[in-house]
DNA sequence: TAGAGTAATTAGAGCGCTCTAATTACTCTC
DNA sequence: GAGAGTAATTAGAGCGCTCTAATTACTCTA
């Protein structure tokens, strides 16, 4: 299990350790004759570059640590191929790291990915506290995705939950429905946004009368129990705007389980557009969050702060589109307010 | 950005660079005097180890890399759970790589982590040849999972598969069905074995007359393909068995496109019993695969070569289970062989 | 209180590489 | 063919740590 190094190359191409060094890492002055050499005995010898020594004398580590708050959240092991695409044509390898869902788990991600001396990290949906994630900008370049921030320090990518909620409104209120209630994402990333963006736009329409919010958790039984809290309400809701897709899931089976037909008697739009809604067999309407985008942002503002280090903290915000599928249609029913 | 170093913290202690060093790696014949001098330094200079130099040093990383397959894939990414858990316990970090579903992503992780000088690699779905994995066991400790080897060299951990098809097959044919058709997984991982067992057991229950493939890939569009090719038989299946859930989905949406009722007019069984299948709006029968079992088993056996040193081959097989849901019933219309 | 035995501490080499500065090897030009 | 200029190569220090062996500091015992 002993590894070559580059001396023993060195040797068997009769050149010194430096060149060798040049030939590893492309450098243009190095003749093709001995390159021809070096990368011969290399091959021979099945030499392979050890990182580890590279990067201590580098000082660098061309590597950058994604930490997701969940890996089993589509929504964040989406956002992946983004940034994965991106460091690609940048000449980076990226290491993911889960954060289990928990605070303390992205904590410890974070804490081995500087301890390996990356040269930046992205975290997507961080729920830890931004003091702490500032604590740790102080070693290395932090971009935040999926969750707001107003941080000097860190950039930030996100949507604008806020719009994206109200478009769920509007589209319901376009479609003749009135109490439209929503399924809440507790303390979540997003979730918040998401809750003022319905009321916002319900008292725009003149329907804050008919707010009503019931407490979920972005997960599917959470929006099966949400669900069920609103079928008991004396008016029962004739839509429901869930604060993600799985949630969403949950209320729709429950709303099918009370022998109600989705959409024609009760409306449901989701948020997100993971792979999840767009099944035929559920067919979720809801808002997109364009993933790829925000991964790919998420990876320029770190090679701006890597390449051309831009100190200033930038906060991107990107425009959410309704998905209209079949979960949604036009009120038919003569119930109004 | 520059991080303090050990010589900083030993100068700032009053003590000895191997001091420092003793007291990071909590050897345990340091004074208790001496322990708190240098750890107050630390905290102080916010001194954090550096892992490339240490492991440089040490000639090992206590890291293991995760390759998997597809990071979208929710069977991998459940396999996940069981290795950070175990892991995490025998005091190793775990970094995950995505191998992007093809060969030639994994073998790129792969030649990452080898890179890196990770203790040891398990790679989860593999799909790159055998002989690749092999070359690079002759660097570090490579465990497969959920993929047949017979491999002198490399440890295997997956699941029965032929008999996990059988289990479907049985089960279908318990509750009176005849015509069974079978929506593969193409050459996935897995594939071979389902499609095997699928034959055995319907030729068992003298059944060989009805055996019926349609091609699939895993994914949902190829199961509602598949599907559609199935229903336009001449004789059309009251059950089809397909290779993973998500091809089940596919094929459960083409049956009720097609104006017919699941399970009454058709059952369908999945493979995989990921977090979809138990979706209570899917609710889909299906064969278990033991994730956190596979996770666990892939990490002891890397644990037995790192510390036992073992280097004849193990091949591990888990038993599957069947999970009976809604998407299965009993036959109940005349139609028979 | 000298000597033995053990516990705590330290010096210093080395892990496998990069990088600067210095050296050597080539090309031109006149 | 000497001198200047450029290209190719190399020596050697150093990255931040670990680890062995050596040293120093303690504690007992007789």
């Amino acid at each position: 299990m002993a590894q070559p190094t580059m001396q023993q190359v060195a040797e068997r191409a009769g050149v010194s350790l430096a060149l060798v060094s040049l030939v590893m890492r492309q450098a243009p002055n190095v003749s093709d004759y001995r390159r021809q050499l070096v990368l011969e005995a290399a091959a021979e010898l099945g030499y392979r570059p050890n990182v580890l020594a590279r990067n201590l004398a580098s000082r660098q580590t061309s590597t950058i640590g994604v930490v997701l708050n969940d890996i089993h959240n589509p929504f964040f092991a989406e956002i992946i191929d983004g940034i994965q695409a991106a460091f690609d044509e940048a000449g980076y390898r990226v290491l993911i790291g889960n954060g289990k869902r928990s605070p303390s788990g992205e904590a410890e991600m974070i804490e081995t990915f500087l301890q390996f001396r990356v040269d930046g990290i992205i975290s997507a949906g961080a729920t830890m506290s931004m003091s702490s994630i500032e604590a740790a900008s102080e070693s290395t370049k932090i971009v935040v995705v999926g969750r707001s921030s107003r941080s000097q320090l860190i950039d930030s990518v996100n949507t604008d939950d806020v719009s994206g909620a109200r478009m769920a409104v509007d589209h319901l209120v376009e479609l003749g429905h009135h109490r439209i209630a929503h399924i809440d994402g507790g303390t979540g990333a997003g979730a918040e946004a998401r809750r003022r963006g319905y009321s916002e736009a319900m008292t725009d329409h003149g329907l804050s009368a008919e707010i009503v919010m019931a407490g979920g958790d972005f997960t599917e039984s959470g929006g099966y129990l949400a669900a069920s809290e609103l079928l008991s309400h004396f008016y029962q809701p004739t839509a429901i705007f869930a604060a993600n897709d799985l949630s969403a899931a949950g209320a729709l089976h429950r709303v099918e389980d009370a022998g109600l037909i989705v959409p024609d008697d009760v409306s449901i739009v989701g948020y997100d557009n993971t792979a999840l809604a767009a099944m035929q067999h559920l067919s979720l309407t809801t808002v997109n969050q364009p993933r790829d985008e925000l991964g790919r942002l998420a990876v320029r503002f770190v090679l701006e702060r890597l390449r051309d280090k831009r100190s200033d903290s930038v906060h991107h915000m990107v425009a959410p589109t309704l998905v209209n599928r079949k979960t949604s249609s036009r009120l038919t029913t003569g119930a109004a307010t």
